[in-house]
DNA sequence: CTGAAAGCGCTTACAG
DNA sequence: CTGAAAGCGCTTACAG
């Protein structure tokens, strides 16, 4: 605390009267020190504000303490989720996290291209986009691990929902309420066309009515950026377009129903006297808006695919008959924007 | 690509038949080596697509080529987007962001204390937190640069806004629609009270209130921490308190808003027929609620921040005549949330 | 303009 | 259980 520069390795062994080996030893737990040797080094390290050069550490070990978490649109509710899930477990066990932005498909090919080279990480997670083959190669040929949250991707340990059953319950949901003429509003991000929700949520739409034997209106159904505004503006298209309202709408996220909601407003429809609507999400403010959806914990997938990266690491033992990936629990919450169709 | 291991600078040396001294030079266009001769190593270089080892350069050099980005709440919109704009410029100017989260006081100490020893990083950003005069010497000490976004911080470069101009904006608005009876939803954070919008968004109320002669009312004034659930209970609360209901609130920011809003709903007041509600913000929702409120840019921010991070470290140029610190722009944004009184 | 050498702060066989 | 030594991949005075 009296230097220009930080302590080193070297003035904590001295301190501790040890040689640098054992010092840097017993600071990493590694074999081979006596417990009173240790707990001198360890005094001698806390009373000097040591803490390891980073740099200098894997430089001599190849390790790197560091994960890279790379995300699309952190701005987002669910990408903020996401992020602060997996920092809060990683930085518990003490790696370092280096966040990597990229929205399009041209970012992300570049970081790619660019990451391996580098020897950066030790691991990266992709949060919710896809990993080509090739890439996934380069990745591992320097031995960096890979995991992929919010979606599936090639081969390696995933958290994800089961897009196709969040989609299934709320579709069940409008259904058992007697709905039959059913709107739907995807979300679809045009930086990665068909990923990572867009599809399985479709097909629970699809497949809802078609067990109803109802043949699915294209008129009904609208692809929207994810953007609660341009939800909002295709609904109203819906409206405009459709001879007959829906009576009731299905939204791939909350976000997007958010703007069905007000469009519906505007035009003079009750929720859910004259149209029901569903997210799926259970955003913060889901609940504000009265909002019936299908829940899930971002955070806490999140959270999973950090204890995957340990796990690849070796820093933490795989749970016994693991699968390779985590599929995080959705439910239902029922709030006061559905309802049985008028009669 | 057909080695297991990634090429090194003697890799490359040896290719272009010259030092590693040379070669070193080449690559960072150094003073010193003959264009010939750089053109040559550049050409090994990439042929035997050489990327510096990171960590070699900053053990040898002593600079890390990193920030860190310290932030509470991440999975908020207010810091996400503010870190999405940190990043932007930084990630642009070839620097990685270290990402930390730190919720409480126990927290942020602990993350002061321990990050100048690491020396892992160029410089921190801090986000809408204090940093004491103590920490803040620690910091200096080794010499990493500190900035301030989302709120002005003992004494170093800062972003933010003057929050008593934004709730001045948000109050003479309503004031001037004619309002006398103004409830305050205020925001505040229970880590760090008293810190950073709140004192100067309520200085802005009372001020507008002495202003007009009118003395406050205890009874429409609640503290809350930014949850908008709680912000909604505040209102309630509000509502059973005060013997007549106020004609207007004002929340500290927008995501309050959205909590006030629902209560009104729900206890049958109209807005704003019977009660007008204004936010600070801009959230992306408010338009969707039809919020009036003061708009700010966060992610501007967060550029800004970012800008002064590579003015502090010398890789810009500070503008001519620029102050220590930027005061970013708020504007009103008129929804349909706010009107005049009945009378 | 170029090279030999020291050093950045650690880790890790290799001996004891 | 502990230490002396080599080495991780670079940068940077210091000489030529």
């Amino acid at each position: 605390m009296n230097s220009q520069t930080a302590p080193s390795l070297a003035d904590v062994a001295r301190h501790a009267g040890v040689s640098l080996s054992t010092a840097s030893r017993a600071l990493n737990d590694a074999y081979g020190v006596s417990a009173v040797t240790r707990a001198r080094v360890l005094e001698s390290a806390s009373a000097l504000d040591f803490v390891v050069s980073p740099d200098a550490r894997r430089l001599a070990s190849g390790t790197t303490g560091r994960v890279a978490v790379v995300v699309p649109h952190i701005e987002r509710w669910f990408f903020g989720q996401m992020v602060s899930g997996i920092e809060r477990v990683l930085s518990e066990a003490d790696f370092d996290i280096l966040l990597y932005h990229v929205d399009d498909a041209e970012d992300r090919r570049e970081f790619l291209a660019r990451l391996p080279a580098r020897r950066k990480v030790d691991a990266v997670v992709v949060v919710a986009f896809p990993v080509g083959e090739a890439e996934r190669e380069r990745l591992e040929l320097i031995g960096a691990k890979i995991i992929a949250a919010g979606g599936q991707s090639a081969s390696y340990p995933y958290v994800c929902i089961d897009d196709v059953n969040a989609g299934r319950l709320a579709m069940d949901h409008l259904t058992s309420l007697g709905h039959r003429r059913i709107a739907m509003i995807a979300g679809s991000d045009p930086d990665q066309p068909g990923w990572p929700a867009t599809p399985g949520r479709s097909r629970a739409y699809e497949s809802a009515l078609e067990a109803l034997g109802v043949s699915p209106d294209p008129a009904l159904v609208r692809d929207v950026d994810w953007n609660p505004v341009n939800a909002g503006k295709a609904m109203a298209d819906i409206l405009d377009a459709a001879g007959e309202p829906p009576t009731a709408v299905y939204a791939h996220g909350d976000e997007l129903a958010f703007g069905v909601l007000h469009t519906l407003r505007h035009r003079g429809y009750r929720v859910p006297e004259d149209i029901s609507v569903i997210g799926i999400d259970n955003h913060p403010l889901a609940e504000l808006l009265d909002l019936t959806t299908v829940a899930q914990d971002v955070g806490e997938q999140g959270a999973a695919a950090a204890r995957l990266v340990l796990q690849a690491l070796g820093r933490a033992q795989a749970e016994p008959g693991a699968a390779p990936g985590v599929v995080a629990p959705v439910h239902l919450v029922e709030r006061a924007s559905t309802a049985p169709p008028r009669s």
